[in-house]
DNA sequence: CGCACAATTGAAGCAGCTCAAAATAAGTGG
DNA sequence: CCACTTATTTTGAGCTGCTTCAATTGTGCG
């Protein structure tokens, strides 16, 4: 299997030999996590970054009144913590929502591909971007979108990034997202959750089977979703 | 005065001179806005990037209903397209609330400043973790704090903000932001956020005074608010 | 087989919305 | 500096999308 990271990276704009596999050396390091463990803690300054290879994770922040609030999916693919690299310190948690295989990579090391491969440094740059710019879809989603929309709307999103990875198999793929993950995620109570996929399900868009999520019809949930995946700037499709 | 960037960033961490003046050289050029005007517009591909050296601006979005999302403010110091320059397109608008002064650095040039000098490129990558950091901090206000909550959570946040670059006598200072548009910042209607800004200074937080805001009890409010500057990654007050 | 977690249902309540209009404030041209 | 226009704030009233509480049913797994 391709290197996750790589794969990702590469989309973007291609990576010399060299760079690739110094990627690759730096992940050697791996750890398992079972689900609903946390990766990182808020607070904590660690000084590895952790490079998700499998599995689901999210980011998120925990309220004074017990709320909580799922700031993103974390897949394959992606360094969950770069922030530990950059700025120190972690300003929110990183947990698994199933179990899942993670490369551990020194920051030391980071610091040293960074400085030797501007190319590669680059690319950790625009992934930032990326997310950053995820960030304002979802701000968007949970501002100004009613919850049938915005339910629809990333379920569209983890598709197409699953699909990225090629985690997806005929519009069917692993949706291991509890709905009141969802509800945490979009700023919803899980019984709304719960009606509103009901709705999803009898509007013909979605079904469950088991942990499988199938899109029956993929243009009218886009468009149920009022999703353009230009903001996930993917590049242009393998 | 001294440039904003440049007093942001070595907040974060030390510049040499050489770095200052590229720096300050790559800002020669400069353009002028009215208030409510867009600097730059979702979908285009521009060949400069914008600092803001003076007024208040606003990412935004806008929704097929009419329906508009503000995503983050920007004052002095920011550039606010930095996506324009990493990731080629952008994704959505930016347009000024006040009059805005802007220095336009053109890509060509952030280029070499970046490839000569590693740390500025670090700076700016450390810039986008702390956009997408405050972006996270939002999208928690939307998702999970009450519009009072809210509210007071991004009074505190411009508040902080503007301070650390020495926008902020006293407690008070200027806020050109209408109740609508704050309304489209967090996700609620101008009626709602009216009625709160009501309480607020009922519960004898804050005064307007003109296109002033005056913060009476910044313990009170910063605990209305649930606010924790930590997000902000400003390091070491001044 | 039975525990623990996840999904589902019902009912009542409220935070925040929409619509519509009035009261202020802020420009702007003469 | 006034008269007029336009943007912003404020108020009232009725409505609804979503919440909370509480209980039931379904399901994966040791």
């Amino acid at each position: 299997m391709l290197h996750p990271l790589i794969r990702k990276m590469e989309r973007m704009s291609a990576l010399s030999d060299e760079e690739k596999s110094a990627i690759e050396d730096a992940c050697s390091r791996v750890r398992t996590f079972g689900p609903d463990e946390d990766i990182v803690h808020h607070g904590e300054r660690p000084s590895d970054c952790n490079l998700i290879l499998d599995g689901f994770a999210c980011r998120y922040k925990l309220l004074h009144e017990g709320k909580r609030q799922i700031m993103s999916f974390q897949i394959a693919g992606d360094i969950c913590d770069l922030q530990s690299f950059v700025l120190g310190v972690m300003d929110h948690h990183i947990g698994t929502l199933t179990r899942c295989t993670v490369a551990l990579i020194p920051h030391r090391t980071l610091l040293e591909i960074t400085e030797r491969y501007p190319r590669v440094a680059r690319a950790l740059w625009t992934d930032t971007l990326i997310e950053a710019s995820v960030f304002s879809e979802w701000l968007t989603s949970l501002g100004r979108r009613p919850a049938y929309q915005r339910i629809a709307h990333l379920i569209c999103e983890v598709m197409v990034r699953l699909d990225a990875v090629g985690l997806v198999d005929n519009g069917s793929f692993a949706w291991p997202v509890t709905q009141a993950e969802i509800g945490d995620a979009l700023g919803l109570s899980t019984v709304h959750v719960n009606r509103v996929l009901q709705q999803l399900r009898g509007d013909g868009l979605i079904t469950f089977r088991g942990n499988t999520l199938l899109i029956h019809d993929w243009d009218a949930l886009k468009k149920a979703g009022d999703f353009n995946p230009d903001y996930l700037h993917l590049g242009r499709p393998e």
